[in-house]
DNA sequence: GAATACATGTAAAATGTTACATGATTTT
DNA sequence: AAAATCATGTAACATTTTACATGTATTC
């Protein structure tokens, strides 16, 4: 899934590893994210399947960078794939869920402890969503010819400021119906 | 984190993977899932580690059961890793917003139809919250000394409900943008 | 003087998925 | 007659994370 991840940003414009790092944790991290060592390792066995090609770009005083590009190749796959209807639903993995299904055991000043420090970490991602992504996604919008990409990573953006907002609800109501 | 979810749930009573396999799609599918062949394995090194121990139940006319037991180093592993709290927030992955996020290319008609069955299939999802899932942390609430676990139980079904209820709102409310 | 940004990668380990293998019983 | 349920597992592969390794330039 990465593949698509790189795929889609070098179909805008030649990067570098480091690069598609950088885009990546300002745009699709809030949906798919991935550690600097994968998206190299990704990249090298692009390359060798033939959807990307590379050159090294020198640089004085900075280490070299290597710039990839998307072939033909690649192109037509990344488009067979965005054409490809989604028929399930994604599974979603929640430690937090996770540890509350178990946590009768445990002192209930514990997890109220637990939920209480989890709403801030919403509550802060919440409000990077209105202010950090949405100032990205605009800049980007007024940029050039970028219209119609602009209104999908709206979109997707507005996702994430629904998403904390469930997340604080539920958690004001578990925290509620627990204190009982 | 699979290790969690056994420990948890032999915590409770002994179990085969079998077992295992199916209280996890009862319960703890909607925020941790496993495929049967990585609870083999997990159950398998477990028991290496000394967190369970196993014995064989013969059966008639069909295969014989390993059944698990949590031992007491389990047992406190669980206890110590329930008790340690989360200080991130999980980062999710949802191939649906990465498609939408490098659609601009596409056909409009085609993402439209992407984000209609997106819809269907989390309102189907949302009804079995609503009954199914609500139905079996009602049957296990009533049964015996469980009322502290139905309680958070409930809490994990009720953030599944409101999830989907919030997929819904935001699927409608990105197709009407896109129909504009 | 220390931390961060720039820039690359490899190796090992952990985690998760898919495919294979077997075979009786029960339900549709 | 076919499909699903019960019940176990292994092997190969793909994905992801963590740790290691290097070194300059700029900012705090």
């Amino acid at each position: 899934m990465l593949k698509y991840v790189l795929l889609g940003f070098l179909n805008y414009r030649n990067a570098s590893g480091y690069d598609l790092k950088q885009l990546m944790d300002v745009s699709t991290s809030n949906f798919w994210h991935a550690k600097q060592s994968q998206i190299y390792t990704t990249l090298k066995k692009l390359e060798e399947d033939g959807m990307v090609a590379s050159h090294i770009e020198p640089q004085e005083s900075r280490p070299n960078r290597k710039v990839y590009e998307i072939t033909e190749t690649g192109r037509d796959d990344l488009k067979n794939w965005l054409s490809q209807p989604l028929m399930e639903i994604e599974s979603r993995k929640e430690k937090l869920l996770l540890k509350l299904f178990f946590s009768a055991q445990l002192d209930p000043e514990k997890i109220l402890t637990q939920l209480r420090l989890q709403k801030t970490l919403h509550k802060d991602n919440l409000e990077k969503y209105q202010t950090i992504t949405k100032g990205v996604v605009q800049q980007f919008a007024a940029s050039t010819d970028m219209a119609d990409d602009a209104r999908l990573w709206e979109a997707t953006r507005r996702f994430g400021e629904l998403y904390e907002e469930m997340y604080i609800r539920w958690v004001d109501e578990t925290i509620e119906k627990l204190e009982e």
